[in-house]
DNA sequence: TAGGATCCACTGGTGGATCCGT
DNA sequence: ACGGATCCACCAGTGGATCCTA
């Protein structure tokens, strides 16, 4: 059931290509992941399961020993990433001693099984063509560069003044499971505030184009088209 | 429902007095505390409902508003605590900077609120006397020294090397749902070690003492008879 | 007899993504 | 279209005491 090795998980999850999500479900003995807001993460679930990953133990990958990620990319009709994706969430009070380079988010993203599902939230979804990735160094370095932004701002105590505009590729939103979740960390002042949780998210455009080339450098302009990589 | 002073609470409390858990149970339309391991902590949170103690917050007082701990205290056939009273867990990596002014155990024990329980487990009990009891002066000194000695050990490093021999009142003993629940701390050349996860208790001969006289000073021979107060 | 081990209920926080108003 | 808000599953940790041997 396990994967022994990234060759072998890579085979497992592309033996899984084209295959409708609610058959999978049925194969698993589970329910199918349905539409609406009662299933928001379900198909990740299901796919953990599929693949033999330890839900288990947090603050680790979801297969530990290979220190490889698995993600789930939602897919629309045209082949796009439908959303955003989430990568952990931010100790905002270490803010300013985070590196890139020792960050939890770097460590997540260091090795991405990614694996497409094409095909609306409640209709007919299936499993696309699944990807072994891990960031190069202009990938990785331009992430770092998000990074470093976005934390200096927390770092400096101005976690309130952050919005999901900063980062190219990757950027800080709210991450709750009820709006009245209040953290607490330093404010500019040095003196305690209370704020909502915030998590990283590499963004859809982002994604879209690793999936269409893994080494791709996309320039995403503030509000214009993605420039694709070469 | 809600307790609003002292009085109130202690005057709700004393209004249970010779109620038979069974009775309580049933009154609150909750299963009586049986007997047996499948139990254990079934008696106190029973009492907790009885007397409207905020059952969520954690890191916080039953009586949050009132800074009041509820503790529930079984009695042996003669009127004697059956067992040792847990105040709360032991943060082990903070010990070396831990004091006893500014702990939790100090706060968690600032004001409490007894509730003996008489008889055994699995048979008839009824609810005893409450008492709302403040550590005198001496009484906090000595808590104090134990605490002091117990968190000196733990501060240089020396977990593995307690037992909960030391410490006139209060004590450290393991505290872990499971045997193989282990936590992480600085071991004494700093290097990091495994160990079980940590409790503070109140030894039964201390509770005894201030359950017949709540400013008693208890001497206690490490093996011999309790010495009560005045 | 009491030190060390263990059991249950409950919940806050994390990890899984998706919803939805502007 | 996307920034901000939200939903569910799940598990580890905490808080409630009591069990169980040597």
């Amino acid at each position: 059931m396990l994967a022994r090795n990234e060759a072998d998980l890579l085979a497992r999850a592309r033996a899984l290509e084209g295959e409708p999500i609610d058959r999978l479900a049925a194969r698993l003995g589970v329910a199918s992941p349905g539409a609406g807001a009662r299933t928001k993460g379900k198909l990740g679930a299901l796919l953990e399961r599929a693949l033999g990953a330890t839900g288990g133990a947090r603050r680790t990958w979801d297969f530990p020993e290979l220190r490889i990620e698995l993600k789930t990319v939602p897919l629309d009709s045209r082949g796009a990433p439908r959303e955003s994706t989430f990568v952990c969430t931010v100790s905002l009070d270490d803010a300013d001693r985070a590196e890139w380079a020792t960050s939890w988010a770097r460590a997540k993203l260091g090795r991405v099984l990614w694996i497409p599902v094409c095909g609306a939230p409640g209709g007919a979804r299936t499993i696309g063509h699944p990807l072994l990735w891990s960031p190069t160094p202009a990938q990785d370095q331009g992430l770092g560069l998000d990074f470093e932004e976005i934390m200096g701002q927390v770092g400096i105590g101005d976690v309130e003044g952050t919005t999901a505009r900063a980062g190219q590729w990757l950027q800080l939103r709210p991450k709750a499971a009820h709006g009245r979740v209040r953290t607490v960390t330093h404010g500019r002042e040095g003196t305690l505030v209370e704020t909502v949780p915030r998590g990283f998210y590499l963004r859809a455009r982002f994604t879209a184009a690793i999936l269409r080339d893994p080494a791709a450098v996309p320039v995403l302009a503030p509000a214009g088209a993605s420039l694709g990589g070469p």
